[in-house]
DNA sequence: ACAATTCGGGTTTTT
DNA sequence: CCCGAATTGT
């Protein structure tokens, strides 16, 4: 293998180390996955390590992804059989073989956020619980943080005992009771999975071993952001053998709120005695100026693993951080920077605190007509009628999940309303059986009306389904069928709205999702197709082939790397967020690696923004600069104060006594004084949500139409027709159109798509 | 049973 | 400001 000669002494070495634990400490963009995908190769290529017992997790699926690819580029021969995976997929994949051990079937659906929040809802009515005092997503979490931890409902009631508190004793009666449910339902959340693969590995001496003897050499990426279940779940596999590869930077953990333990990376080497520690300093990624910068940053925080990056590559330009009078003017600089530099859009990525910063953004990259992606926001799964689909996928694959039934069993509407639904719940409860259990007894269940035979309607459909499906229909035509059969197409097309066409094409994006899952995955079933919708990360979808500028939030921007970074939002109070300000020093050291985490993104130059006011809420907010830009020496940094602006002049008697440094943010009450700023163009549509998914269609409007009221306009699915109406909607223009057959249709322009004739 | 309308709450960050 | 949910009306 040639090829090590090109990686440096202390990447060599973390590829020769083979044979018991290893921690490599890899600063950002030290090649660590270079190094990685060489120890795989040279596991199997010199060591003569099966492919099949290696395991390779990563933190998403497009890090699995790439790291397949870069593997099978070193050695085409085998790679494939390599398990790369998040640490969720390889627990899903596990469990549904092995589940059946803890008495969950292994068709087993997974819950997302929004699910657990319906079954809690349900928890809580149930119990009469005022949801004032206490808050379905708070309670989740704090069941969530127990479940990171791998406290048991048990252990959880035992300790709310000790403390007392009338509080913390219901919170854990509804753990207990929510874990019933779900179980009930043969579901798991997302924690679960981890969970209840330690669980199984725990009770079955047998099946650990398996899995032991399968996966002989572990690796785990990113690996300062695993939590304590995800630990013990390595532990495990690992405590064999012992030949366990963690690679991880303490400096870029950023998910201490979803559970993660910085402890995990910072005391490995007592987990592990006798681990070998290996460092990886040099950087080969960003300019001298952009890495000293960083390490000026970072150095402000405590309790750290001692290491300095440092480069080879040139001095390269200083930091250009810049203040703005507002979040237009800010967004405005940042596009038209970005304008100004040319060449390829994808190597500009901006990058925010909180996704809600996107929306401005947005707005300047349309005006402009600057191609751009934004990954995350809203996202693709969650929308209603993808929900909608999948619940029916759902009730096909598990039918003892009643939330996915519940929710589609008068959708379309059926005639089936929530007294029925009650009344059926009201039998279920009685009988100790599932919802859809008792659907099929329906004749048993007393006092149903008109209902009655429509449920009946409803479950030989369901039926038809499982049985096309059962007889090797492939998942997209079965989700055509759904869609014509059940009548949902037909009351989506009812609507004739805007919206319903878009929905419409949500949908056929996921049966284009379905077509690829049903041609590429080796053995395709429906609970596959499941747990690859389920498990999706914002992230994964991002497809780099595409010449636009990123748009994401710094969390998604881990591990990824740019020539030109724009670092938006640099005000104390949304970067570090307020949250962080005031809670625990802990927290604000998490901001701080943040911000680490996005200027070590930069290869070539990097721009810090921030403005004085923006949009919160509805409200005007004033902020300082981020405390942040401060701890960055002047010798790396040039500030530029936003060149005048009319609006600047107009006020600055009121804003100049804003940046007394004893005032704290004082918040303005409604008024917004620059509704009319004529920096904006109210013209200019705002694009509307689009999923950041597949090849996603980003709404890319013109300042203005190429058609006119009484223009003739084709339309890809109505046809020919005369435009009766333009109205500026604001956010968009609404169209207006006669169709010669489809009649009278009101639109959006920008999902029209109208061409002129 | 369903549609329309008002009301209230929420934003860190996400597998 | 923007969303979903409860509330009211048909």
């Amino acid at each position: 293998m040639k090829s090590f000669e090109t990686l440096n002494p202390m990447q060599q070495q973390a590829v020769l180390h083979t044979e018991g634990p290893l921690l490599v400490l890899a600063g950002a963009g030290s090649g660590k996955t270079r190094a990685l995908t060489h120890r795989v190769a040279y596991l199997i290529e010199e060591k003569n390590v099966s492919p099949w017992n290696i395991l390779a997790i990563t933190f998403t699926n497009k890090a699995a992804g790439e790291m397949r690819e870069r593997v099978n580029g070193l050695i085409p021969q085998g790679a494939d059989s390599v398990w790369v995976s998040t640490f969720h997929s390889l627990c899903v994949r596990i469990l549904r073989r092995f589940i059946e051990n803890l008495g969950y079937e292994s068709s087993f659906s997974i819950y997302d956020t929004d699910d657990q929040k319906t079954l809690m809802k349900q928890i809580f009515k149930e119990r009469e619980i005022n949801g004032k005092l206490y808050k379905e997503r708070g309670v989740l979490g704090i069941i969530s943080s127990a479940k990171n931890e791998l406290v048991t409902p048990e252990e959880f009631a035992l300790e709310s005992k000790k403390d007392g508190s009338a509080r913390s004793q219901q919170i854990a009666e509804l753990y207990k009771e929510y874990q019933v449910r779900l179980k009930k339902n043969n579901a798991l959340d997302f924690d679960d999975l981890l969970v209840k693969t330690v669980e199984l590995f725990e009770s079955c001496p047998e099946v650990l071993d398996y899995y032991q003897e399968r996966f002989r050499y572990i690796m785990v990426d990113e690996y300062q952001d695993t939590n304590t279940a995800q630990f013990r779940l390595v532990s495990l596999l690992a405590s064999k053998y012992r030949n366990i590869c963690v690679v991880g930077d303490d400096d870029q953990s950023i998910y201490r709120f979803r559970g993660a333990n910085i402890k995990n990376i910072l005391s490995f080497e007592e987990a592990f005695p006798g681990a070998k520690v290996i460092k990886l300093e040099q950087n080969y990624r960003s300019t001298k100026t952009i890495l000293s910068a960083a390490n000026e940053v970072i150095r402000n925080n405590e309790g750290r693993k001692d290491k300095t990056l440092w480069t080879e590559n040139e001095t390269g330009e200083k930091i250009r951080v810049k203040l703005f009078d507002t979040a237009y003017d800010e967004a405005e600089g940042i596009v038209s920077d970005i304008m100004k530099r040319g060449g390829s859009w994808k190597d500009s990525a901006v990058l925010y605190r909180t996704n809600a910063q996107s929306r401005i953004l947005e707005e300047k990259f349309v005006t402009h007509n600057i191609p751009y992606r934004m990954v995350g926001g809203v996202n693709f799964y969650q929308r209603k009628e993808i929900k909608d689909i999948l619940a029916y996928l759902k009730t096909i694959a598990n039918g003892r999940d009643d939330l996915a039934v519940q929710r589609i069993i008068n959708v379309p509407k059926r005639g089936i309303g929530a007294v029925s639904i009650g009344k059926v719940n009201m039998y279920a409860a009685e009988h100790g059986m599932n919802f859809y259990d008792a659907l099929l007894r329906i004749g048993a269940v007393p006092g149903l009306g008109k209902a009655a035979p429509k449920i009946d309607q409803f479950t030989d459909e369901i039926g038809r389904f499982r049985k096309n499906l059962k007889d090797g229909m492939a998942i997209q035509n079965v989700i055509t069928d759904i869609l014509e059969s059940t009548g949902y197409k037909a009351e989506l097309m009812e609507e004739g709205e805007v919206e319903a066409e878009t929905r419409l094409e949500n949908i056929s994006e996921l049966s284009n999702k379905a077509v690829a899952y049903w041609e590429d995955a080796e053995e395709p079933t429906l609970d596959g197709f499941l747990e690859e919708v389920a498990l999706v990360a914002d992230i994964d979808s991002m497809d780099e082939s595409e010449d636009r500028v990123v748009l994401m939030t710094l969390h998604s921007a881990k591990g990824l790397e740019f020539p030109y970074v724009y670092m938006s939002g640099l005000e104390d109070g949304l970067f570090p967020s307020s949250m962080a300000m005031s809670e625990d020093p802990e927290a604000l050291e998490e901001e701080r690696r943040l911000c680490y985490v996005g200027i070590t993104r930069a290869e070539k130059t990097l721009m810090m923004t921030g403005a004085r006011q923006r949009m919160v809420k509805g409200e005007t907010r004033f902020s300082r600069p981020s405390r942040f830009l401060a701890e960055i020496p002047e010798e790396y940094k040039e500030e530029e104060r936003q060149e005048d602006s009319v609006y600047q002049r107009s006020r600055r008697l009121s804003s100049d006594d804003l940046e007394d440094p004893g005032l704290p943010w004082a918040r303005s009450s409604g008024i917004s004084m620059f509704g009319q700023n004529p920096y904006v163009s109210k013209k200019s549509g705002m694009p509307s949500a689009q999923p950041a998914f597949g090849k996603a269609f980003t709404v890319q409007k013109a300042a203005s139409l190429d058609y006119a009221e009484g223009d003739r306009v084709h339309h890809v699915k109505f046809g020919d027709g005369t435009v009766k109406q333009i109205a500026d909607g604001g956010k968009d223009y609404e169209v207006t159109v006669e169709f010669d057959s489809m009649g009278v249709r009101k639109m959006f322009a920008s999902f029209a798509r109208l061409q002129k004739l």
